[in-house]
DNA sequence: TTAGGTAGGT
């Protein structure tokens, strides 16, 4: 039975209104009439007159119809769950049905702590649960993280028998996933009798959550086996994400075919994701082709094309679409900011990348983070300005990380600065770095300088810490299948082949005017063993390799762990002209796209 | 008689 006081806010009844009770055998008809009512309502007003309808027909007796006002008023977009709640607490003898209705209405509105008090003011009451009601208690789980919670509650769906629920079993593997459990997430999973999009969907979604891309892939290929490939389109959205941290292009590609095949249009989030998947593949020309067609360009997608460009070092293209953003009266926001830093940096544009920073702060209130402040150490640095980074960096309001120390060691190597870079990798080792490569790119500074002492001391430290750097590798996709390389590397079976081309290509790149440029290698041993070093570093072996299984004139595609060393980067330049091939390369920051003997990034990277 | 899971892109 529901109480009058709330009936009486409303604006359309009166008191002195009788609503006394009619014969329960003419509820049905009448209910029908106002639950057909209640679900015309476009909003409070409409729904509070409906209310006072059913109290003046005294169908407020009726538990159906209570209950559907609590459901419309908790769960329609323009409902109140202040409303649904007065109602629902002026319910004698709530159910289960009314139970699960406000608690997926406190999830609506994100109260989801609040959302588990009910659970358990449900259980208290002793309230039975059912199949309807764990879905949403999971769901208010899997938002809140909370994976002790989620495993008690799992508890009670054994105990109630509801574990071979398809929706209590979808929710269930969301939850894990969320909670970064992949066990439990793919145990539910793989105990399922009958699996349906969503639970692949779901599956998809937790591996993404957790960067496990290649098993994302794996499940995608599974999922498509087993006969589930439908438009789908936030599982292809999570299958796009793995392909560009995979820098799987071909399988973006398809899964862009798909699209263009299935689906009537594309929304703003899959055009914006196979923009960064293609950007991100070395595409730049797609992106920009893509970016330029569509239709409704949000913030997001002005960051990702911004950001791309930057790896593509189009700097003042990306400064261009910021403008393009900010006419369009989209406001920036912090990670807008680091793309158009990260851009200036990449592009060599100093005075506008200090511009922006000014900009940023002062113009639009945006309080630099460290990732801003990296970008301008990363500025400053490459641009030679050292003290100045390193005035930066004394002067954040906050402790400053490994990533600028080694952003300033980084810029000191490549002004050859060994006494800031002294600065740099102490303050780094300071911070107990376990990155072996700060050693080695301090030890190569002091091989440049012949500082052969130091070298050994600092190769000693190296060794003292324990710390094994991983060989730098290049891989190379050829007919679909990547192929990976290491410095001197004679694992392939086909090495002999490969060494016979690069011997090839040696000739030809003497011939054309190039000589290696041996004080890349940082090792005390005699010339000759340095060119030998040198000619064997793993992007010239994928690239040897690639010359003799691609056709002529087709691109190479190059994925390096390490940032290129300065004669992989001529090299490379000589190489596009003598084979008349356009190659890319991406390392962990960014593309080098050589063509005709130049490279996009102007010898500036 | 009422309802539910997945929902993605920097």
């Amino acid at each position: 039975m529901v109480g009058t006081s709330v009936l009486y806010q409303s604006h359309f009844m009166t008191p002195q209104e009788d609503h006394s009770r009619i014969p329960e055998s003419d509820f049905t008809l009448k209910e029908q009439e106002c639950i057909a009512f209640m679900k015309r309502c476009k909003s409070l007003r409409d729904m509070k007159q409906v209310h006072c309808q059913i109290v003046k027909l005294g169908l407020i007796w009726s538990s159906f119809c209570a209950s559907n006002l609590v459901a419309t008023c908790a769960l329609s977009d323009w409902g109140s769950m202040d409303y649904a709640c007065s109602i629902f607490r002026q319910i004698d003898d709530p159910g289960t049905f009314e139970y699960n209705t406000v608690i997926r209405g406190l999830i609506k509105e994100m109260s989801l702590v609040e959302a588990l008090f009910m659970y358990l003011e449900m259980l208290e009451s002793g309230v039975e649960p059912d199949n309807f009601t764990y879905p949403a208690v999971f769901k208010a789980c899997a938002l809140l993280r909370t994976l002790e919670e989620g495993m008690q509650i799992h508890g009670h769906v054994f105990k109630l028998g509801f574990q071979e629920d398809l929706f209590v079993q979808n929710s269930l593997i969301n939850l894990y996933g969320k909670c970064r459990d992949i066990r439990n997430s793919r145990m539910v999973f793989e105990q399922m009798d009958q699996k349906t999009i969503a639970s692949w969907s779901a599956l998809v979604s937790a591996h993404a959550n957790l960067g496990m891309w290649s098993e994302c892939l794996g499940i995608f290929a599974d999922m498509n086996s087993e006969g589930c490939w439908r438009a789908e389109e936030s599982v292809l959205v999570s299958v796009l994400s793995a392909c560009t941290h995979l820098g799987a292009l071909d399988l973006g590609r398809s899964v862009h075919c798909y699209l263009i095949r299935n689906m009537s249009g594309l929304n703003v989030i899959v055009e914006t994701s196979l923009m960064d998947m293609y950007m991100k593949c070395g595409c730049l020309e797609k992106g920009l082709c893509l970016f330029e067609r569509m239709a409704n360009k949000n913030q997001m997608s002005y960051s990702v094309m911004i950001s791309g460009l930057a790896m593509h070092g189009c700097g003042q293209e990306a400064l261009r679409v910021f403008s393009q953003m900010l006419e369009e009266g989209l406001p920036p926001d912090d990670v807008i900011y680091v793309g158009v830093l990260s851009a200036c940096s990449h592009a060599g544009l100093v005075e506008e990348g200090l511009r922006c920073f000014n900009k940023m702060k002062y113009e639009y209130g945006i309080k630099p983070t460290i990732q801003h402040y990296g970008c301008m150490v990363d500025l400053m640095g490459r641009a030679g300005m050292l003290n100045e980074a390193l005035e930066l960096i004394n002067g954040m309001p906050m402790e400053p990380n490994g990533v600028l120390w080694r952003g300033l060691l980084t810029a000191c190597k490549i002004h050859s600065n060994v006494e800031l870079a002294e600065v740099a990798a102490k303050n780094l080792f300071q911070l107990n770095s376990q990155n072996a490569s700060d050693y080695l790119t301090l030890s190569n500074l002091y091989s440049k300088a012949q500082r052969w002492e130091d070298v050994a001391s600092t190769r000693t430290r190296l060794a003292e810490e324990g710390l094994n750097q991983e060989p730098g590798s290049s891989s190379v996709e050829v007919k679909r299948e990547v192929f990976k390389f290491v410095s001197q590397d004679k694992s392939h079976p086909q090495w002999e082949s490969v060494y016979e081309m690069l011997h090839q290509m040696e000739w030809q790149l003497k011939f054309e005017g190039y000589s290696p440029d041996t004080s890349q290698v940082s090792l005390d041993v005699d010339e000759e063993e340095k060119r030998q070093r040198l000619s064997t570093h793993s992007q010239k072996l994928a690239i040897a390799f690639a010359l003799i299984h691609t056709s002529q004139h087709s691109p190479i595609r190059i994925v390096r762990s390490v940032r290129m060393c300065s004669d992989c980067h001529t090299y490379t330049k000589f190489i596009s002209t003598i084979y008349e091939r356009e190659i890319t390369v991406r390392d962990r920051n960014r593309f080098h796209h050589f063509k005709n003997g130049t490279c996009s990034c102007g010898d500036y990277w």
